[in-house]
RNA sequence: GGCCCCGUCGUCUAGCCUGGUCUAGGACACAUGCCUUUCACGCAUGCAACACGGGUUCGAAUCCCGUCGGGGUCACCA
């Protein structure tokens, strides 16, 4: 049997970390076992927009590097993959369920079932739909008013349905406590209940990986499929994510968790891969780091955790700091660039000078440089002669006694050492220090915060041969300008 | 409220199915120290959990029951 596995989101125009985790399980266990993963779009709603939110799902795939076999784009011998292009396929499944005689016609009003549904909340009893008995005068009648109804599902009474779940483990339900679902509107579309047995029978679905949300939507579906004579698929149920350091659910409430907000921070989608793999599920008791190819490898949904995991940022971050580290310079370069042409801190076109001064600065930066984005941070004053000064390292290192000489007779060091590289600083200024009994820290701190007007950053010497003597020169000038009128 | 799922360090988890090897292991975070021109890295050390209560058993994180807590569902939403 090949394995197929499917994700179906609705396009909203935003991409849940949590739901991008349940893909993940979903593409991981396709690949696991060279099977299919296939990307359906649940657009039942036919919200506007619908084409910039698929789009914006699609780019968040791409971007994960999980490849979908069929869906949009890719097409597919299943298709179509759109959920509001399926309605013929709904409308033969709804006659083949008619003519079982597993829905019939209800033709309540909302306030007549606003009305039951109070009662059963009175009562503090769960709301079930029963078909009422209709005397054929009245039913002649609706007829004849063309009286709008919805169908539905005619749940069978007096049994027990067990789900053998993948991940929850064996659940039972009775189908008495299973209310008649409506499976079709007045106006023909479907419900999801209804479309999605549909959608995961016809495109031969063998594993449904899902949140667990689902997981009492399946007893109505476990019916529709006995009912149409479809083979029932695995389940399998995804806890939710929860929220940073809480066990609620995460919602859009607790900070970044947009796939679009880690994107435009500079994450590495392998580091999103990594960890969002490791939210729930487990290989060993220590492993931590594991590639794509790793994953797919050794992924299993019976070492998927049965609660729910929180999401954790600085687990994230950390994840990415491995990832980062081990990539290479030359791409560390590509994606550290868009950063600096937003902010309009990069020449353009980029020349190969302006290249490799990005490269120099990335090598200096090191491990410093976790996500992409922190060249904005970290790495700012390489790319602008504007100097800002930071307040704290202004006060700690510069507002001494004696700073100003001290920076005035490193500047003539600076003017007269050759060449201006990272050695020859490096003796230079080891040097002066010796020459004149002064510790090397409180050398080095102070030339720090006058030509980078940080407190903190790479290895000094680096920084200086990156910004040049002309450039440091003029810094030290500002600072002591600066050190003077305040 | 009925029904269903879930409950190990702050967090991710190993262990649970197949009770003893668990004075509960690893990782992130945090704290301290070392290294060091700052920061980051690295190294070392430390802090820290079986939700609670019963039961079964010679023995329970592991099996059973209950309580509490969290979540889902009970839509002509998905």
């Amino acid at each position: 049997m090949i394995v197929r596995t499917r994700f179906a989101p609705s396009p909203t125009g935003f991409l849940h970390i949590g739901g991008v985790r349940t893909a993940l399980f979903n593409w991981l266990l396709a690949r696991h076992h060279g099977g299919q993963f296939i990307l359906r779009i649940d657009d039942t709603d036919q919200q506007r927009h619908v084409e910039a939110a698929v789009a914006l799902i699609l780019d968040g795939f791409r971007w994960m590097g999980m490849d979908w076999d069929e869906g949009p784009e890719a097409g597919g011998p299943h298709g179509p993959y759109f959920q509001s292009q399926r309605a013929d396929r709904y409308r033969k499944a709804t006659e083949a369920l008619i003519a079982g005689g597993h829905v019939y016609r209800d033709y309540s009003t909302q306030e007549e079932r606003d009305a039951d549904r109070r009662e059963a909340e009175a009562f503090k009893r769960a709301y079930r739909f029963r078909r009422k008995p209709v005397s054929d005068a009245d039913l002649a009648r609706f007829e004849a008013e063309g009286r709008p109804y919805g169908l539905r599902f005619e749940v069978p009474l007096g049994r027990t349905l067990v789900l053998n779940d993948l991940i929850k483990g064996p659940v039972e339900q009775k189908t008495d406590e299973i209310g008649d679902f409506v499976i079709v509107r007045p106006d023909g579309t479907p419900l999801y209940n209804f479309a999605s047995v549909i959608d995961d029978a016809d495109m031969q679905i063998t594993h449904v990986v899902r949140a667990e949300e689902h997981l009492t939507n399946t007893f109505p579906q476990m019916l529709i499929f006995e009912a149409l004579g479809y083979q029932l698929p695995a389940f399998a149920h995804v806890p939710f994510v929860a929220a940073p350091g809480s066990r609620k659910k995460l919602s859009k409430r607790d900070g970044a968790v947009g796939l679009d907000e880690y994107i435009n921070r500079g994450y590495l989608p392998s580091a999103m891969m990594n960890y969002l793999s490791r939210l729930g599920w487990s290989y060993d008791d220590t492993q931590e780091i594991f590639s794509r190819e790793e994953l797919i490898e050794k992924f299993s949904l019976d070492r998927v955790n049965s609660s729910p995991a929180s999401h954790d940022p600085d687990k994230l971050f950390w994840i990415q700091g491995e990832w980062m580290r081990k990539l290479p310079l030359e791409q560390k370069v590509d994606g550290v660039l868009p950063f600096l042409k937003r902010e309009g801190l990069a020449e353009e076109p980029i020349s190969d000078a302006f290249r490799q001064r990005v490269e120099a600065v990335v090598v200096a930066l090191g491990d410093r440089l976790k996500v992409f984005g922190d060249i904005l941070t970290l790495g700012r004053y390489f790319f602008t002669e504007t100097l800002t000064h930071d307040p704290d390292a202004v006060k700690k290192r510069l507002r001494k006694d004696g700073v100003p000489q001290l920076l005035a007779e490193l500047d003539q060091v600076l003017e007269t050492v050759e060449p201006f590289d990272v050695p020859s600083l490096e003796k230079a200024i080891h040097d002066y220090a010796e020459s004149h009994g002064h510790p090397m820290g409180q050398v080095v701190n102070p030339l720090r915060v006058a030509t980078t007007g940080q407190g903190v950053g790479p290895g000094l010497y680096d920084c200086l041969a990156i910004l040049g003597r002309a450039s440091c020169r003029r810094r030290i000038a500002e600072t002591l300008a600066m050190l003077q009128t305040s």
